[in-house]
DNA sequence: TTGACAAATAGACGGACATCTATATAATGT
DNA sequence: ACATTATATAGATGTCCGTCTATTTGTCAA
């Protein structure tokens, strides 16, 4: 899993519900049916998006009892946007622009 | 132009053929005519994905006679990573982590 | 072991989208 | 004006994928 794929990455990326829970596993562990409880999708489809992003490698998971909490895995994040700027920004001050962003 | 929707960004990466005309237009100007002879669509399919990519600010074109230049926005794809990264990944370190991947 | 709950899987369905052919629009040269 | 070339647009088609219901798998308690 540590073949950052960008086309696999942008899949992932590209669907709101997918956002959603991405935005809701940020720094915190939930359970499936806490997500379900937050999105206005059933529990087989947070399943089934929780399954593309594992996929991906953009969530990390835990097994306790009947439930598995699921996180974001904020590394990869940063690793797969990484290598998108490596691959369509190569001419770009990199770090002088990401210190712009970040401040403003 | 300038709202960097995140949901936009990954559709428009979502697609092979658009992440391949995107680094054929990186670094340089193409025109149509051009990027349909390195890929393997169709005249229209690849104005289709231009036109995609224009949307979402990824492209810059400039006219001259009978054909459009195409070239990558760089800098568009920075702010959309470093969106992407604002929000998908907060508790992160973005300037050290970005200075690891751009070094290896 | 049975019942209850949590999550994953299977299968069906509808809408979104990538691609094509055909045609329209626009610019240039004869 | 007409032919030619470059690009965009329209419309059709097939495939992918997001969603649902129904069911299965797995875990715990009584």
């Amino acid at each position: 899993m540590s073949t950052s794929d960008p086309l696999l990455f942008a899949k992932a990326l590209a669907d709101d519900t997918r956002q959603q829970i991405m935005g809701l596993c940020c720094c915190r562990w939930l359970s499936v049916n806490q997500i379900v409880e937050k999105t206005r999708v059933t529990q087989p489809t947070v399943s089934h998006h929780l399954a593309v992003l594992r996929e991906a490698g953009l969530v990390n998971t835990r097994d306790e009892g009947k439930q598995t909490f699921y996180t974001l895995n904020q590394d990869r994040v940063v690793r797969c946007c990484g290598q998108l700027m490596l691959k369509f920004a190569p001419e770009q001050q990199l770090t002088v622009k990401m210190g712009e962003i970040i401040e403003k």
